[in-house]
DNA sequence: GCAGCAATGAAAACCATTGTCGTTATCATG
DNA sequence: CATGATAACGACAATGGTTTTCATTGCTGC
């Protein structure tokens, strides 16, 4: 029911037990290209008739979060998750439409950045030049799921 | 009670009524270079023996943040606000140590950064390098408040 | 003064996340 | 294969920050 082969050796390496739960979180993971939140992780599992409890899921998150498989942060208020590449990056997230692009270079020195929310160009000069200094708060557009990379 | 001629030509010049409630509110973030979270203002409010509820503080930092005058992000899990200097800006978070810097320079090209969660140096070093990837979650060490810039 | 409308305060609702606790799965060992 | 130790699971309750509801109050312009 579960592809044990491809993500069995992942867990072991990272340290932590093969339970089927977790193999079955890491198959929605990387059905995804973009960050899934915890209650879409479970939406997907019961589909696929998988009996996992949302409690579960959030803890095979933490815990693969923990072992540094995955990558997590907060978008809209909840937090996502995706499958963490090897190599060391940041996320570029959109406060207004909700994108979220991924980078490699380093942006700020002496800082090691993860999470860099703001406002992407398509956004930046879609808004109206009002406001008198920019917000992280209240999305002014209706930001419907993570979207995608550019 | 409140020093109405400091803030309330700038309600007034943002487009939103001048109340004593938002006055008080915005006496309290001037009085922290640092995020405060919308709990503290409250509370700080009742220790000057305003009557101000929570929902009204809540009610008072969103109409602000609206109208620009006030900066939020989420910091730790809660919603922190800070009054918004002119110049556009972002902040440098530290997810382990709680650090809150600002920086002006622009360190993304195409993407207005707004807030910039990560890794300070000082976190990075004392880190010893275990981790396979770095995470957003689950900070190390136990971050109390919001701390000093630097 | 009065209609109209925004703002307030108290309480309840909301909702993602975490804690509790009894049960079950995993794994090493005999 | 049986056993015991330990980690993980599942259902449910609790938590905590935030928002909604609703009755009441206070401006604002007429
Ligand atoms: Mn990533
Ligand atoms: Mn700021
Ligand atoms: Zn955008
Ligand atoms: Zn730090």
């Amino acid at each position: 029911m579960v592809d044990m082969a491809r993500w069995g050796p992942m867990l072991e390496t990272a340290g932590i037990r093969v339970t089927s739960q977790r193999l079955l979180v890491l198959e929605v993971l990387a059905a995804h290209r973009l960050p899934v939140s915890a209650r879409r992780v479970h939406a997907e599992l019961q589909d696929r008739g998988a009996t996992t409890g949302l409690t579960t899921v959030y803890r095979a998150l933490a815990s693969m979060t923990e072992a540094g498989l995955v990558h997590a942060f907060t978008h809209m208020g909840e937090g996502v998750y995706r499958l963490c590449g090897s190599a060391s990056h940041h996320h570029l997230v959109c406060r207004v439409c909700g994108m979220v692009a991924e980078r490699q270079e380093d942006i700020v020195d002496g800082f090691r950045a993860e999470e860099v929310y703001g406002v992407c160009a398509t956004c930046e000069s879609a808004e109206s030049g009002s406001r008198r200094c920019s917000t992280t708060t209240g999305a002014t557009a209706d930001p419907p799921e993570v979207t995608e990379s550019r």
